[in-house]
DNA sequence: CCAAAAGTGTTCTATGTACACCCATGC
DNA sequence: GCATGGGTGTACATAGAACACTTTTGG
């Protein structure tokens, strides 16, 4: 499967979905039948007459069943294997599936399968080293915009927003401090509906997709 | 010149450079000849034998002159050229020049040509689209990191280093503060030496190479 | 009535912002 | 001695951090 003019194009994706409490990422299986089962970040050779986020959809498609989500470019790499004359050249796609997906939903389970984050199996150097570039860049992106969001469904209670948060940044959050700042930004808005579960109902919030998504970034100088 | 398996790859660089007091790009001599003199961002097609960043390094050295600077990657477009079949995929590097970097040492220098970026000439639109978005980026990464040294020669007085953050920002800064915060936050020393010019002699400062130059990000939520 | 999660304000500290004058040099 | 840019401190406003109890429901 190797192109032609010297170089292997290829299009990756990085998959984050929240689980439960846990952040999970998705893999496919490798093809290396010399090592047993190998998981590897999902991926395919460049097709010409698809543009690379297309790929990308279409790759998110075939491993998870998922039709639409949060999706950005993350990096592109060259030389990811660089023993291996043509060398390859990869652009690595990032992505957030709501926690109301539905794993099971995948249209060939056996292409992929999600890992919780700490407990995934270890992969290839070059794969691991992507893996901890997308999720700091999560994390990042999680402090300075409304990313957060797109790993919820549709409407939440404030608790499940902060433990969005707590999950992807790893540190416990002050619930008053938390819920006065949200409210603030007026990025979220109250529904009519509460959620029932253990204890007292809590009401459901809805993001606000004309809200004002970034926040002052605080500089280095003044 | 087009690769045979149906996509054209390229590598781009968007090169910026302080000079006087103005933010200056580097754009090079394009060869389309029906429209006379027309300025593209400096770029060449992939050659599988050298890395991305080596490619963009090649390129800096062949429009500008420019050995070493500051360069990182700023991100991959596919379909630069919707209208044209087989679509090309166009890798964009982002560089920093430092001030005192003498714009005659070009080795070809009717390669390329530094202009103001407030009075450069206007490109194609996807050329346009791009160094819009590197200049948000310069921005961006100017607040809440210490790249805007990259910017200036290896010493430098505090006031040319606020003149720089005013040029890219495009707005005035106190001087009082300035100079109270980029000292509190010790990522620059003194040397020994001032500087003469009109008025008092300034002291001279360096950046320090083992500063931690990340800001803490403001978070949207506590 | 008890367990479990939701919801709610105040105080203190740190950070950011606004602002005006004296200093050292060259001409 | 004057024009030019260099250098310095304080007071006020805003934002962030720490902290504990009451409320509502289901079992």
């Amino acid at each position: 499967m190797r192109q032609p003019n010297g170089v292997n194009l290829y299009v990756y994706i990085v998959v984050f979905c929240l689980r439960q409490i846990r952040l999970e990422v998705l893999l496919a299986a490798g093809d290396n039948p010399t090592q047993g089962q190998q998981w590897v970040l999902p991926g395919q050779l460049f097709d010409p007459t698809l543009s690379l986020e297309n790929l990308a959809q279409q790759e998110m498609q075939r491993c998870a069943g998922i039709q639409q989500a949060y999706l950005e470019q993350l990096y592109t790499y060259s030389d990811l294997e660089p023993t291996s004359k043509p060398h390859s050249i990869s652009v690595v796609y990032f992505s957030l599936v709501p926690a109301d997906h539905d794993p099971t939903a995948s249209s060939h389970p056996a292409f992929g399968g999600w890992f919780p984050v700490d407990r995934r199996p270890i992969m290839a150097e070059d794969y691991e080293n992507i893996l901890a570039y997308a999720l700091r860049r999560l994390r990042y992106k999680l402090e300075y915009t409304a990313v957060g969001f797109e790993l919820l469904p549709d409407t939440f209670t404030l608790s499940e927003l902060q433990h969005t948060y707590e999950i992807v940044l790893g540190e416990k959050l002050d619930k008053r401090n938390f819920r006065r700042r949200i409210l603030a930004a007026s990025i979220i808005e109250p529904t009519a509906s509460l959620r029932s579960g253990e204890g007292r109902p809590a009401r459901l919030y809805r993001y606000r997709p004309d809200a004002v998504a970034e926040v002052k970034t605080r500089r280095l100088f003044p």
